[in-house]
RNA sequence: UGGGGUGUAGCCAAGUGGUAAGGCACGGGACUUUGACUCCCGCACUCGUAGGUUCAAAUCCUGCCACCCCAGCCA
């Protein structure tokens, strides 16, 4: 991986700083971040974000970032998403070694800090039901209500432990911390940190039925690790304050410190783990790896390289806007990084037969074409050549419009790396279909240089008929025909693009991709990046992914 | 009506009292055996807004406005 010690800084690298030096609250000691997602579905480019400044944040400053399933709610929570969610981790980039944690397995020192709380005075058994407490909670104006907020504390301890011992059905009672019912901030209004859930955990099985709450597991999840900084995203800012009092109140061995940083918004695609879910169970994508789907997983299968990835993250920057990047800058780091490193290819989506009407039936000869200028170290590769080719409609306009200067009757383009031609025509059906495209070479110009000299405006690429394969191609657009079908909550799915996949099954591609492998990239010369479907190709069926178009300036 | 945040170009984003970085997008040009890449040029007289302090303000002060988050036994 890249070395990040000089990557660009931010606010949560100042705050750092400051914790560090001489006479901060971590003076002397080594930065520890971590990532606590929680079991419950794919991880998407915005978690990518977060892993970026877990990750980087900790390598920065020399520290280490462990990974933690944060796995409170075995109601919502499934071991399937734990070995999902450590490849796309380490797909993209990051280790966190022997640091993999499951906050579950801190239960017992959970529970254990909770009956800490209750002997101090600072917790009590609430017997209110969900409904109840919801309506006496107060408003913004009016302080919350609790009838039970003065229990005995040996009253609370024997609830409690009765609790745990299952004597109690779900929903029956919670404990709660004593803090504020009149707080402005809700979250201080006495929150409940134990709930009862007869659920069997994924990890703890049935050892427990209660379970901790985030505001509650999370900062001691972050103290027994001893966590330095516990970056987590913008709505948890309003929780600090309660953060920082479980802290407080607990006697935990390590103080480690919240900051908040904006989450990713991405136009054109929705970003929320409910939404994206939506589109699987309705089937309205074929997975979590579709290659439409933001998640890390789809991307992979799109074509997105891990650098791309990370270099969108590092290039966006962190702050506290909350912010909605231009897919466009994603996939202008998706060709920036294939542009260096992808081979070129030539694939024809869209054929139509070409017939050089001068070149001898019988005869066939072969071009030696460059696999990238950008990196003449990867060398040359031989293609074949002969009297019919295929090359792509879009180069062919038996009217041409304004400033089109490809392929038309009288014109001359080059066949990439072969020959200059000039069209004379083409042939059509009854109903005017365009059945094929005729033109003569100039022999006098092998290898795409006149002899005299004369420059042709176009080049383009061309497959040969006899020896080329054929393939499926899979043309993507975004998911959404609107820059931001998150902000009509209710109807995002009104916005689907009917077009984010175009099929084209008649596609021919050059010899040389015929053994392509499955998630293998390529540039289709002036088409795109395109890579290999890690599910759906294979030599006997090959399906191109297009990852990214390549950037063109044609306007008709 | 309470609490917590955020406002710099179409989109991200630097900037921490000394006269508005950079990237994306966009427009123009050069180069080109990819209409790609690369390279040049252009793109905020002004930093949500109104005042104030200062020789000097995006930066400090005050008021106002806009937007985001919080009343799950979710995270």
């Amino acid at each position: 991986m890249k070395d990040m010690s000089e990557s660009a800084s931010n606010f949560i690298h100042d705050f750092i700083d400051e914790d560090i030096r001489e006479g901060g609250r971590y003076e002397g000691m080594k930065v520890h971040t971590r990532f606590p997602p929680e079991p419950n579905g794919y991880l998407h480019i915005g978690h990518a974000k977060a892993l970026y400044i877990d990750f980087h944040t900790a390598e920065k400053y020399g520290g280490l970032c462990n990974l933690r399933m944060d796995d409170t709610n075995p109601t919502k929570e499934d071991e399937e998403y734990v070995d999902a969610i450590k490849e796309d981790i380490h797909w993209l980039g990051y280790d966190w070694g022997d640091r993999f944690y499951y906050a579950s397995s801190y239960f017992g020192q959970m529970y254990d800090y909770a009956e800490e709380l209750i002997r101090k005075g600072l917790a009590y058994v609430c017997e209110l039901t969900a409904d109840q407490m919801k309506d006496m909670r107060g408003d913004l104006t009016k302080p919350a209500v609790s009838p039970f907020r003065d229990r005995p504390i040996e009253e609370s301890l024997d609830l409690f432990a009765r609790m745990r011992a299952g004597e109690f059905e779900d929903g029956r009672m919670t404990l709660r911390a004593r803090i504020d019912l009149s707080s402005g901030n809700f979250n201080m209004r006495d929150p409940v940190i134990y709930r009862i859930n007869h659920m069997r955990h994924h990890q703890t099985k049935d050892t427990w039925c209660i379970y901790p709450m985030y505001d509650f597991a999370h900062p001691l999840e972050d103290a027994i690790e001893g966590i330095t900084h516990s970056l987590c995203s913008l709505e948890f800012e309003s929780h600090r304050p309660l953060y920082d009092w479980v802290i407080e109140n607990c006697s935990v061995p390590a103080k480690p410190r919240q900051i908040e940083f904006a989450r990713l918004g991405i136009n054109y695609t929705v970003l929320s783990k409910r939404k994206l879910r939506n589109l699987v169970e309705n089937h309205l994508v074929s997975g979590w790896d579709d290659p439409r789907m933001p998640t890390l997983c789809g991307l992979r299968r799109r074509g997105y390289t891990p650098e791309s990835i990370r270099s969108f993250h590092e290039r966006n920057g962190v702050s506290k806007v909350n912010s909605v990047v231009d897919y466009a800058f994603l996939e202008h780091c998706l060709r920036e990084d294939l542009n260096r490193t992808a081979r070129r290819v030539m694939a024809v989506i869209d054929p139509v037969k070409l017939i050089l009407t001068n070149y001898p039936e019988d005869m066939t000869e072969t071009f030696e074409v460059e696999n990238n200028p950008e990196r003449p170290e990867d060398g040359t590769r031989i293609v074949r050549f002969s009297r019919e080719l295929y090359i792509e409609s879009d180069d062919f306009m038996e009217v041409p419009e304004k400033k089109f200067f490809r392929m038309f009757p009288g014109n001359e383009v080059r066949l990439k790396s072969a020959y200059v031609i000039r069209c004379t025509g083409c042939v059509r059906d009854d109903s005017g279909r365009l059945l094929e495209i005729h033109a003569e070479y100039d022999p006098n110009s092998r290898g795409g240089n006149t002899p005299d000299g004369r420059r042709v405006k176009a080049t383009i690429h061309w497959v040969d008929s006899k020896t080329c394969v054929s393939a499926e191609v899979r043309l993507y657009d975004s998911l959404f025909t609107v820059a931001e079908p998150d902000l009509a909550d209710c109807n995002y799915l009104d916005f689907l693009n009917p077009e984010s996949l175009k099929v084209m099954s008649g596609a021919k591609v050059e010899k040389s991709l015929a053994d392509a492998k499955p998630g293998s990239g390529f540039q289709f010369l002036r088409l795109g990046y395109f890579c290999a479907d890690s599910k759906d190709s294979s030599p006997e069926r090959l399906v191109f992914n297009r990852s990214v178009s390549l950037k063109d300036s044609y306007k008709s």
